[in-house]
DNA sequence: ATCTTAGTCCGACAGACGTCGGACTACCGA
DNA sequence: TCGGTAGTCCGACGTCTGTCGGACTAAGAT
């Protein structure tokens, strides 16, 4: 029963094209991101994401089976981790550029001015 | 009428998920490596997609209109070229590591058996 | 046992995407 | 002037995507 365990690519079958379409999404690069600047593996629950559970669940099996990241449940939550070595061996360089970008671009975003109430 | 000069975005309106998208193609990607290798300008007829021309011309929009090439009209055809100042400006090693990723997954992909018309 | 927490699965839906053929336009060259 | 060449525009199509609510399940906590 219970699919306990998930499934992922092994490294050989990560392709380009998948791992570049699942960054191309705001909620995921911000997992990505969150992933990479924590360096940790953390639960769904400690991303925050704006938009539902279902959705949640959807981008993050997105990121799994695109190589992106790992997934493994432990007790009552899921444990996400970026398969950074296998993506750094594949395509070296892409991840610490996008998320240096991302974190860029995010200043400009999110910037100077915090919360004007 | 005449749109005889194309719309590009400015440089500060170049967003990182949409580049992202841009790439997350087959065909663009091809594109974009070639660009990248030739490091020239090139009419859309130089580099072969093995899609119709509509389509092909649906891609070199969206690269377009995601920041990552110029085109301009040249006599009878319309010049290609990476906006590779602006890209390593903006995502610095994105547009390399992107390159060099899809050269070493062709390497893989695109061996032995050449085109059997 | 029961409750809570964390996440899954199942439709569903609107919108975007990649693809095409075919008619069209702009420019060069003979 | 008349081709030919290069690319555009216009539906149209099937598929994929992001999104949701809601019912569900597994594992800990009480």
């Amino acid at each position: 029963m219970t699919a306990r365990v998930l499934e992922h690519p092994p490294a050989e079958e990560i392709r380009l094209e998948e791992v570049l379409h699942a960054l191309a999404d705001p909620a995921r690069l911000e997992i990505v991101r969150f992933l990479a600047v924590s360096g940790a593996e953390v639960p769904c629950s400690a991303i925050d994401l704006a938009v539902s559970k279902s959705t949640t669940t959807h981008h993050y099996r997105v990121l799994r089976e695109a190589g992106v990241i790992t997934q493994v449940y432990r007790g009552t939550s899921k444990m996400n981790g970026l398969r950074r070595a296998d993506l750094d061996r594949l395509f070296p360089g892409l991840l610490d550029s996008v998320v240096s970008a991302v974190e860029g671009q995010r200043a400009d975003t999110a910037p100077a001015t915090p919360p004007t109430p």
